[in-house]
DNA sequence: CTTTTTGAACTGACTGGTCAGTGCAAAAAT
DNA sequence: ATTTTTGCACTGACCAGTCAGTTCAAAAAG
């Protein structure tokens, strides 16, 4: 119905967009426009609604493109999740990464770059909130069919935190007791669930604020009158 | 197919089992034993697929029953999804507040506390690790049918931390500058997520082993060559 | 006798995926 | 300069299958 309502509704959507390479392949910029516009829709009809609930119906809506442009990009609903998917954690993991090496440039220690490290976690979670939520809700899953891919790039973002803290038991600047891989789980947690709950519950709070309190928790200035 | 091979398959299972509370209304055994083996079957497939993904039917076979069983026993999927969530959390709310309370009778301080809490939340997703993905799934979704039961439930686990928080502020043993809401959710997220990988990657160690790790982290014994 | 469960058939709405066809801008042909 | 062709990107009606929820007579349990 309203055959022709549909085909100029494009609105310059930004959020939860996540610009990709260019770089592969001169391919149409018509084509990557609409991937990008898919990709968006989905990101927060996901998000919201899990991969399952969420139609290829309605994403094709809210990207205003007809269902067969979806086929026309993506062999299929979870081919386009998983790309999705691995787009949004590359982008993370180069932001920690660029993170944790501008410290070390900048001559600062392990501990200046894990805080480094969580604003750049909180500076991607204030961009990309809808993203977030959706990976989160599907990290610890099984028996899923993107469940390797997940896997594997959440290893590549855990990676870049537990170098920095093998790095600092080896300077030592950290106790060699500490668990590296628990304490690399432990302090994504910590910022993930922080974040999230800012965004859900404390959206007028700044991002320096949020930044300020995960920094005290993490230097352990928590006990004692500060 | 193999029509009759599910029937009596019934093992003893008790992973994600949650014995409900017998004390409200001495309803008959009988009943309270199918919902109950519900909630089981329908603990581990939502969360190993979410929940529009796993069926009712699927519920049923696995649980052992007819699907008109379910139907007699709960008004609707959704509502056997909710009172499934608000059993689980009320669980870990108890034991969260009966290891601050026991603390506080031991004469500990509240980083006691605190430590506590952390085990008891360790232990809870010992024993209900499909419960804990599944709720981590659901948390920060958003318009859900039963998002305003989340949001209750959530609340009455976090204010539990918080409480914690606020009265050692209150008795100098905190700083007064702590964030008491962002760093309960900071915490919860810790446990939440160190946990989660415990059992995801290394499910072999042993709950002490986790423990002793999180609490060097949470009394900020982390840096210094220990 | 009452409560609870069974099990199988049925409905109606919805969903992932398909496919024949359209629109159009650039290239080729004239 | 004008016409014709090409093929990429997109369209949307359509199909075959799936699922939540219903119904109900009969059996089991207590």
């Amino acid at each position: 119905m309203i055959p022709n309502a549909s085909l100029h509704a494009r609105v310059p959507v930004t959020i939860g967009a996540m610009e990709s390479s260019s770089a592969t392949s001169g391919g149409s910029t018509r084509r990557e426009a609409t991937r990008q516009k898919l990709y968006e829709a989905a990101v927060t009809l996901i998000a919201e609604q899990g991969f399952s609930a969420t139609t290829v119906d309605e994403i094709a809506e809210r990207a205003g493109v007809a269902k067969g442009t979806v086929y026309y990009n993506f062999a299929s609903k979870s081919v386009l999740f998983e790309e999705l998917l691995r787009h949004g954690v590359g982008l993370l993991t180069a932001s920690l990464r660029e993170a944790a090496e501008r410290t070390a440039a900048e001559g600062g220690s392990k501990v200046d770059a894990l805080d480094a490290m969580v604003r750049a976690g909180l500076v991607f979670i204030d961009r990309y909130p809808a993203f977030t939520q959706l990976y989160v809700a599907e990290l610890w899953r099984t028996n899923r069919a993107w469940q390797s891919t997940l896997m594997v790039v959440r290893q590549e973002a855990v990676a870049v935190v537990e170098g920095v803290l093998r790095e600092g038991v080896a300077a030592g600047e950290f106790s060699e007791e500490i668990d590296v891989q628990l304490t690399a789980a432990a302090l994504v947690g910590m910022v993930l669930v922080a974040a999230l709950d800012w965004k859900s519950f404390q959206p007028e709070r700044s991002l320096d604020d949020v930044h300020a309190a995960l920094s005290r928790l993490l230097q352990g200035r928590v006990s004692g009158k500060g």
